[in-house]
DNA sequence: AACTTCCATGCAACCGGTTACATGAAACCG
DNA sequence: CGGTTTCATGTAACCGGTTGCATGGAAGTT
């Protein structure tokens, strides 16, 4: 493997100057430049990343901690893969790497902050595990960049990125009261949850904002998962007064929930109207096709990416990322033409 | 942060012997042994990753290669995740890290090559991305130690990983003729990829096992998405003679068959049985459930993991590694106590 | 007692970059 | 034309580990 002393003596320069070349161009002459690119390419001469971030403790590396915990074999978070590639992709452009870490259940509380330093790592993105891991903590707390996705971390460098929740929940409400239903019944996530708390506050402002009387017992929690929404909607079934339309925290419970109306002998849509979130690609694949409110999940890695690159190199923390989330219609709130 | 010559200093020995306690314990008396671990502690020392690379030349670092094409935005490995889960653990056991690297479209063909030469990456895990991306060859044709899931690649230190999709097919005819069918059609994947070509071999080999006529007719190439299924399903039932039983050699396909077969007013099992391969999230959740051949997901990533460990350290290259697949009965095949 | 072997450790060069500071030549300026 | 500024580059220390070889003392051997 070509060194840069080797490269430098090939050009007649010194080391100093090859090393200018890769890091600062423009303060190098042109033609030496050209002639040291040249030889560069024509050697295959590689500058070699750790001398570089042994020499300046930068690594251009960036960690990813998202959760492996094979006692919950079920847990997804739904769009893990589109998040990798967005945040891959936005990281690539600026010549950053991903690392990846995962939590290991033997682990120690700092055992994150302790690979980010052993491997100079310049920031750290958490996909948001689910639960209160406190072996995120002593890495949040230190002044380490990190970025959190979908729930807020407290450190003296951090920030995250979420969808704007709550004005999705509103669009799902203001959607179905628009096709008609006026008895509202939600299926919330975990409310200890950020999303689940937010798209529960959207969904009571917008009923506010139409007008329409909120009424606790339409209110089922849920736990994102598909069954909890089949358990959901055979509880607002036995209701005096059932609803004509339900939205559903997730397009999981709102497919387990489109499952019980069948069974129940209803119609969807035109007994009970449905509305997901997330856009999971099942929704557009489970007969009528479920209305939902689509997360931008590739601008999820690309925020991410954006923020804990901005937090390295400009040592400012920025505030908190909400991305619009798109309201995506299909036949569950009214005639789909694909199906 | 503490450096090994601090370290060194406080315990009163040279560098030299705190590395040898970090990479060779038993050659270090055990008294100095343990004073220089308790320091270490009482200090929070930590070994420089680069450092360690610099002079070693081994960064107990694998590069992950998979596909972000965002001009394919809807291809996925079925598994990426669980690969990923089962990979990053199996590594982390061993005391590797992953790093992720993906193909950019204006990358020239040694990129891969380069990356892992600047990291000093001891080995590289290709996920099979579905089409031959010549940026691969390079690395395939260096020293580098490369696993490959789902193909096979050629190289001096290459091996791949892969489910036994012939068995797995074998099974799925098997368990449609013991129940009962006779007219049993498939729904191939593409043909020049080996899991297309393998689960076809199986197939056929299962129809001459069991004393079944090969009819040209009943095989329909698809290309493992859902759209192909539907399309080759429908196809198969304009036949004079209509198949009884569809082996699909992807669960997406099966999921678009099970659509063209309820659409055309026909039921599943009763007219016509089903089996996938994969056994994806979906598998379960659509009615009436959907018998597939199981992968062993996870095993996917451990075997990997451990294939190129033993690449790196044991300068021999295993044989490639055949994973047993399981069949999962559901509703698609018989009565389904779940629906 | 002299000799060999073994054990634990130190010495010092080395891995391949970066960068503060120094230097010398050319350009600029009144 | 002397002095100042600018530009391009070189010098050399430094980043924090690893490791081949040397060393000295203890243990084992004859």
């Amino acid at each position: 493997m070509a060194t840069i002393r080797e490269l430098a003596r090939l050009c007649g320069v010194s080391s100093a100057t090859v090393s200018r070349v890769f890091n600062n161009p423009e303060v190098v002459n042109a033609q030496t430049r050209e002639l040291i690119l040249s030889t560069a390419a024509r050697i295959g001469y590689l500058p070699n990343e750790s001398a570089r971030t042994l020499a300046t403790k930068r690594s251009r590396m960036v960690g990813l901690i998202w959760d492996t915990d094979h006692r919950r074999p079920g847990w997804r978070h739904p769009f893990f893969q589109e998040i990798l590639i967005g945040l891959k992709t936005a990281l690539s452009e600026r010549g950053y790497h991903l690392l990846m870490l995962a939590t290991s259940e033997d682990g120690t509380p700092d055992d994150f902050l302790r690979a980010v330093r052993r491997h100079n790592l310049d920031g750290v993105v958490f996909i948001d595990n689910g639960r209160d891991d406190p072996s995120l903590q002593p890495l949040a707390a230190s002044e380490v960049p990190c970025v959190s996705l979908d729930r807020p971390i407290e450190g003296p460098r951090t920030t995250y990125v979420t969808s704007d929740n709550a004005a999705g929940a509103r669009e799902a409400v203001r959607h179905l009261h628009a096709t008609g239903r006026r008895v509202i019944a939600t299926i919330t996530g975990p409310t200890r949850t950020r999303p689940g708390a937010e798209r529960l506050r959207g969904y009571l402002e917008e009923l506010a904002a139409l007008g329409l009387a909120h009424r606790p017992e339409l209110v089922v929690e849920g736990d994102f998962y598909l069954s909890s929404g089949y358990a959901a909607m055979r509880a607002l079934l036995e209701l005096e007064e059932p609803p004509d339309a339900v939205f559903a925290a997730g397009d999981e419970m709102a497919i387990g929930a489109l499952r019980a109306v069948t069974e129940a002998g209803l119609k969807v849509p035109e007994d009970i109207a449905l509305v997901g979130f997330d856009d999971i690609e099942l929704a557009a694949l489970v007969p009528p096709g479920l209305t939902t409110l689509a997360q931008d999940k590739a601008g999820f890695g690309t925020a991410a990416a954006a923020a804990v690159i901005t937090m390295i190199n400009e040592d400012v923390t920025p505030p908190s990322r909400l991305l619009p989330t798109t309201l995506v219609v299909r036949g569950s709130t009214g005639p789909d033409p694909r199906f």
